[in-house]
RNA sequence: GUGGAAUUGGCGAAACGGUUAACGCAUCGGAUUGUGAUUCCGACAUCAUGGGUUCGACUCCCAUAUUCCACC
């Protein structure tokens, strides 16, 4: 069984996913290491604050340094030396941010490197090779995230081409043991996003995603979406919020169902001087903190928090000293899954309703 | 002492006889949602002082102050 339901309470459920390379708890969150790594971070910090699975990148990892490199490693795993779950995202989401690069047809995507310009097609299928070669433990299937638009025509078509990217994707595995899954598509609209849900769900993938959000539109539209898909994808089925999000975003999410995050914004929020805390944001560069001996967040356990006063981070900060960047990211990241942690915890407990109530500060 | 040059925001540094004086750095804020991010976006000066020329001067002239260079 990859993945059992061991806890719910409302729609909010615990679940146990096992993986070729591990188990991991959900609700979970999957810090983004894009390159094979986490910005700024190692492994070891990873594991000291308990992440239980890192994604990667499929598009970016490709293009450098290329399969070539990655087999003669040993793979994603043995190069990295990341020895836990990995999931690899399939480079659908750069068909968004690197929009003006890319071409898409119906059998897949030409695009321009980013990196040095040369020509490279990716297809639903290379994509799926690509993501068995590296050996991640789940690897997502090439879809098209649309930008946020209110015609829904556009976003129907770009739907129903994620599909049948899908329905090849699901039909070209080599290797069975490695989980798959598939991005739920269109956009904010309901009747889309169950259409999407029900031609996947026949596909019997290991796992749903939710994809095509945080693209522009509004939160409640986001919960909205996330609201239809959660009542049609199988219980049975981990799901998986692509992309998303602040504290907030993940305590509604995981009340309507949702067992998998991961997203940027703790990583690039801290390199950028934001921290998230118990008491909510702060701005280690703002000059208030010149002269604060209090930890970042005095709730949290972190290494960071441990060691150091928002004084000398605020300096870090004004100084340029790269180290803050790391130690900012560790800390944010640690706030997010011990956030999830607590989520867990609640739901088991059956007491996630007052643990929302209570978090209401993000 | 003589001759020459310079003086623009906290610092460096443009510009032009004509409405709101580039840009960098620093400072103060903000953004950031499947990372093209050590990124991006705001805010922040009336041009050494005093006089004059001109419809109009930071831009031209005179004086003063300060600084620098060369020569004695």
């Amino acid at each position: 069984m990859p993945f059992q339901v061991v806890a719910s309470d409302g729609a909010a459920r615990v679940g146990r996913l096992t993986l070729a390379h591990g188990k991991v708890d959900t609700p979970c969150f999957m810090p983004v290491g894009t390159q094979g790594i986490v910005k700024t971070l190692v492994p070891a910090d990873l594991h000291a604050i308990g992440a239980q699975i890192m994604l990667a990148n499929t598009y970016h990892l490709s293009l450098r340094p290329g399969l070539a490199t990655i087999k003669h490693a040993g793979g994603l795993h043995r190069f990295c030396r990341w020895s836990k779950p990995i999931l690899t995202d399939s480079g659908g989401f750069q068909l968004y941010s690197l929009a003006s690069l890319c071409k898409v047809n119906d059998d897949g995507v030409v695009f321009r490197s980013h990196i040095d310009g040369r020509k490279v097609a990716l297809t639903p299928a290379t994509v799926v090779q690509l993501q068995e070669e590296f050996g991640s433990d789940i690897h997502m299937v090439l879809d098209e995230c649309p930008p946020y638009s209110h015609d829904k025509q556009i976003i129907a078509k770009s739907m129903r081409l994620s599909h049948r990217w899908a329905q090849i994707a699901r039909s070209c595995r080599s290797n069975q043991q490695l989980k798959q899954f598939a991005v739920v598509q269109g956009g904010v609209f309901a009747d889309l996003r169950r259409e999407s849900c029900d031609y996947l769900i026949d596909l019997d993938f290991e796992g749903y995603a939710i994809g095509g959000v945080s693209v522009g539109e509004t939160r409640a539209e986001m919960r909205a979406a996330t609201a239809v898909c959660c009542e049609k994808l199988p219980p049975t089925k981990p799901r998986y919020l692509m992309g998303v999000g602040t504290p907030l975003d993940l305590l509604e999410s995981v009340a309507l169902g949702v067992d998998m995050f991961d997203c940027v914004m703790p990583t690039r929020n801290g390199r950028n001087g934001t921290a998230f805390t118990s008491e909510g944001r702060l701005n280690i560069k703002n000059s208030g903190h010149r002269q604060s001996d209090l930890a970042l967040d005095p709730n949290c356990v972190c290494y960071t928090c441990k060691t150091y006063s928002r004084a000398f981070l605020h300096h870090l900060y004004k100084a340029g000293e790269v180290s803050v960047m790391r130690l900012l990211s560790l800390h944010n990241l640690c706030f997010y899954l011990r956030l999830l942690h607590d989520c867990r915890q609640a739901i088991e407990a059956g007491k996630f309703q007052e643990f929302l109530h209570t978090h209401t500060s993000f």
